[in-house]
RNA sequence: GCUGCCGUAGCUCAGGGGUAGAGCACUCCCUUGGUAAGGGAGAGGUCGAGAGUUCAAUUCUCUCCGGCAGCACCA
C-alpha cells in the first residue's frame, strides 16, 4: 500500500508503487495531459518514475516555476540532438540549463556558422513535432563506458569515468537518441514547446580550463511559450540600450582608439562626471577620519618583486629596463606604494589606526580578451586605501569599512548590494596560521555586521582574504565594486612596525579596501544602472539654456551666469535653430533639465524648465529656479 | 590569450574584382521659428595596416592591428 498527500492535503492510496503519470491520470484527465514531472518529497524527478514508498507529491506542469528548468534541461538535449543529426561525427560533451536558457558544448573539427543554426532549429523544431518518448535506463559504468568509446563519444566516456563509484549511471532516451544524464526530464519532445531560440555560438574549454581542447558552446534559451520568449528577447534590447559604450558616445563622455586599446579617453562630460565621484569619494574619507596620499606610478621592479605580484602577475604588469640598466614597473596596484608612506619614520601605535587614501591610476596588460568599454580596461583609478592598524582594532576596523561602503552605495541608488567572502587561494603567499588568522578576523567582521553573504571558496587575493561587494543594478545584472582585503603578509613583506605601549617593535596589520573599485568602472555601471539618466548631482551637463529667437539670446546669458554662480553645469544654446530642434538634441544627448527662453521669459525673467523624459514645462521665476535646481543638484552627503 | 564573427565618411550603416554611396553630424546661405528634425548648397574617405593572387584589389588569400560575443583571466 502507497499513501500519497497532495499538496492540498488529500491523500490517495495505491495497491502498490505507482508512477507520476498514474498519479495525475487518476487525479484527473486534464492534468493527466498536462503533467510534465512530479516533485516527490520535494524533489524534482521524472513523471515516468516510480514512488513506491509514501510520499508527499506534487503533479508539476507548465504553469509551475519548475517548468522552465525542465524544458530547458530538455532543449539543451533537444539541441545536441539536432546537431547530431545534422553533422555526424560531432561529439557531446555537457549541456546544462542556466540562467535564462541553456547551452550544449560540442566537440567537432569545423566551426558552426550562423546558417547553422537555424537549420538546427528547424532540427529542433521537427524533433518536437515527433514527440519522441523518453525513458530512462540505469545501466552498469564499466558497460557506459565502453559504449560510449564504442560510438566515439570520448568525452562522455570520460565523465562517466569521473563520476563518484556511488553515483547510478543514468542515460535518457529520447527516442534513439541517448546520452548520460542527472535527469529529471519531461515525458516527450512534444513537451518542450517551440519557445526557443538559439542565440550564439561561442569556444568554451573543456572543463573550464584553458589547458584543454576548445570546444564549441551554442547558446539557446527557451520559454514555456512564444510571449516569455518575446518579453526575453525585448529584455535583452533594453539592455543592449544601456550599454555604457553606446551611451558613451551619446553623451559625449569618453572614446576609446586602436592606439591605446583597454584605454580611456576622457572628453570634457566624462572628466566632469568622474570628478564629481572623487570629490564625493573625497569628502567621505575625510569625514571618515582617512588622510590621502599619492604615491608614483612608476618605480623599481624590486618592489614588486618583494611585495609577490611580481612572481604572481608579473605577465600582467608593464616594464621596462632603463638606460640607467633598473627595471622599472607602472604600478599594478597602490599598496606597495602605500606601505613606502607608512615606512617612512617610526610609527606609535598612538598613530594606528591610520588610513591611508589614494586615488591611485594602476596599469595592467589585461589579456585582450578580457577588455570591455569602461569595464574592463588596461588603466584604471582605484579609489584604494590602507588601513594599517593593531590587532585589536582590526574587527572594528573592518566594520568600519563595511559600514561606509554600503552607506555610499545608498547614495548612488544601489540599494540592492551582497557580500562574497572569499577565502585562501591554492597559489597564495604566508604560513597558514597567519592565514588562520586573516579569515577568523576577516569572518568575525562580517559576521558581525549580521549581514547576509556567500562563500567563494579559494577566490582570495594572494595575500590575504577578501570581502567583495556586489552591486544589483535596475536591471537585475551584478557588479563586483567593493573589496576589503586583510593582509598580514605584506607588512610582514615589506617590514611595516610600529612602537607599541610596550616599547617594543609589533607588526601592524594592513586592510586593503576599496570602495567604487575602479572608478572607471563604476562610471560604466552608472551609466547603465541610470540608463544616462544620471541623478542631476552627477549629470555632466545639468542645465541648457535654449533660446527661442535671438531677442533672449541677453537674457538666456544673465539666466546661466545665475545658474553658474550657483554651482550648477550650464551651457547656452544661442543657435538660428527652431527650439523644436534645441529640444530634440539635447533631450537625445541625455540633458536632465532644459530651460527654454523666449520674448516672454525674457520679458518676465523666468525660465520655462522641462525636464528629461517629460513633455511638461514649468514656468519659474529665474531666482526660484535656480534655487530649486542647485538643491536638487546638491551631491547626497552635503544635504544631509 | 583561445574559438567564432566583424573593420567602408565624425556617427549609424548600404555596396561590392574595373580606384565608392545614404541618413545624421559638419561648413556656408536663406529662415527668428514656443518645446523631439525648417529649406538650400557645399565639403568630407589610402574602404584598419602590410604582403600576395590578378591586366586590375576596398572587394579574393595570408599575416598583423583593433573591435564584438563567449571562454579563460581579474592583484
Amino acid at each position: 500500500m502507497v499513501a500519497i498527500t497532495l499538496p492540498d492535503g488529500a491523500v490517495r492510496e495505491f495497491d502498490g508503487a505507482v508512477t507520476g503519470a498514474a498519479l495525475a491520470a487518476d487525479i484527473s484527465k486534464s492534468l493527466a495531459k498536462k503533467a510534465l514531472a512530479v516533485r516527490v518529497n520535494g524533489e524534482l524527478t521524472d513523471l515516468f518514475g516510480t514512488i513506491d514508498t509514501d510520499a508527499r507529491v506534487e503533479i508539476v506542469t507548465r504553469d509551475d516555476e519548475d517548468a522552465l528548468e525542465l524544458i530547458r534541461h530538455d532543449a539543451a538535449h533537444l539541441l545536441a540532438q539536432a546537431v547530431q543529426e545534422l553533422f555526424p561525427g560531432t561529439q557531446v560533451t555537457i549541456g546544462p540549463v542556466i540562467e535564462d536558457g541553456f547551452y550544449y558544448d560540442f566537440a567537432r573539427d569545423e566551426p558552426f556558422s550562423t546558417d547553422d543554426l537555424e537549420k538546427i532549429e528547424a532540427r529542433m523544431a521537427a524533433i518536437v513535432d515527433e514527440d519522441r518518448p523518453t525513458r530512462k535506463e540505469v545501466w552498469d559504468r564499466g558497460d557506459a563506458i565502453a559504449h560510449f568509446k564504442d560510438i566515439g563519444e570520448a568525452y562522455k566516456a570520460e565523465i562517466i569515468s569521473d563520476l563518484p563509484e556511488t553515483e547510478e549511471i543514468k542515460i535518457y532516451f529520447h527516442g534513439p537518441w541517448h546520452d548520460l544524464c542527472r535527469g529529471p526530464h519531461l515525458p516527450s519532445t512534444r513537451h518542450i514547446g517551440k519557445a526557443f531560440k538559439l542565440m550564439k555560438v561561442a569556444g568554451a574549454y573543456w572543463r573550464g580550463d584553458h589547458r584543454n581542447a576548445m570546444l564549441q558552446r551554442i547558446y539557446g534559451t527557451a520559454w514555456r511559450d512564444e510571449k516569455e520568449l518575446k518579453a526575453y528577447l525585448h529584455r535583452l534590447e533594453e539592455a543592449e540600450k544601456r550599454d555604457h559604450r553606446k551611451l558613451g558616445k551619446v553623451m559625449d563622455l569618453y572614446h576609446m582608439q586602436e592606439e591605446g586599446p583597454g584605454s580611456i579617453f576622457w572628453h570634457p562630460n566624462g572628466w566632469t562626471l568622474f570628478q564629481a565621484l572623487i570629490a564625493y569619494m573625497r569628502r567621505r574619507q575625510d569625514e571618515a577620519g582617512y588622510v590621502e596620499i599619492n604615491t608614483p606610478d612608476l618605480l623599481d621592479y624590486s618592489l614588486w618583486i618583494t611585495s609577490g605580484h611580481a612572481a604572481k602577475f608579473g605577465e600582467n604588469m608593464y616594464s621596462t629596463v632603463m638606460p640607467d640598466e633598473r627595471k622599472y614597473a607602472l604600478k599594478p596596484m597602490n599598496c606597495p606604494g602605500g606601505v613606502q608612506v607608512y615606512n617612512q619614520g617610526r610609527r606609535s601605535y598612538r598613530e594606528l589606526p591610520l588610513r591611508m587614501a589614494e586615488f591611485g591610476k594602476v596599469h595592467r596588460y589585461e589579456p585582450s580578451g578580457a577588455l570591455h568599454g569602461m569595464m574592463r580596461v588596461r588603466h584604471f583609478t582605484q579609489d584604494d586605501a590602507h588601513i594599517f592598524c593593531t590587532p585589536e582594532q582590526l574587527q572594528d576596523e573592518c566594520l568600519k569599512v563595511v559600514d561606509l561602503i554600503l552607506d555610499i552605495y545608498k547614495d548612488f541608488g544601489f540599494e540592492d548590494v551582497r557580500i562574497k567572502f572569499s577565502d585562501r587561494p591554492e597559489a597564495r603567499i604566508g604560513d597558514d596560521d597567519v592565514w588562520d588568522k586573516s579569515e577568523a578576523a576577516l569572518m568575525h567582521a562580517l559576521k558581525a555586521t549580521g549581514l547576509p553573504y556567500g562563500v567563494n571558496p579559494g577566490e582570495g587575493a594572494f595575500y590575504g582574504p577578501k570581502l567583495e561587494f556586489v552591486l544589483r543594478d535596475a536591471i537585475g545584472r551584478d557588479w563586483q565594486c567593493g573589496t576589503l582585503q586583510v593582509d598580514f603578509n605584506l607588512p610582514e613583506r615589506f617590514d611595516a612596525t610600529y612602537t607599541g605601549e610596550d616599547g617594543e617593535r609589533h607588526r601592524p596589520v594592513m586592510l586593503h579596501r576599496a570602495l567604487f573599485g575602479s572608478l572607471e568602472r563604476f562610471t560604466g555601471i552608472l551609466i547603465e544602472h541610470y540608463a544616462g539618466r544620471l541623478p542631476l548631482w552627477l549629470a555632466p551637463r545639468q542645465v541648457v539654456v535654449a533660446t527661442i529667437t535671438s531677442d533672449a539670446d541677453a537674457y538666456a546669458e544673465e539666466a546661466a551666469a545665475a545658474l553658474k554662480a550657483a554651482g550648477l553645469r550650464v551651457e547656452t544654446d544661442l543657435r538660428n535653430e527652431k527650439i523644436n530642434y534645441k529640444v530634440r538634441e539635447h533631450s537625445a544627448s541625455i540633458t536632465p533639465v532644459i530651460a527654454v527662453v523666449g520674448a516672454r521669459e525674457a520679458e518676465e525673467k523666468k525660465l520655462s524648465i522641462r525636464r528629461l523624459g517629460s513633455k511638461d514645462q514649468t514656468v519659474m521665476a529665474l531666482e526660484d529656479a535656480v534655487t530649486a535646481l542647485a538643491q536638487e543638484a546638491t551631491p547626497p552627503d552635503l544635504k544631509r
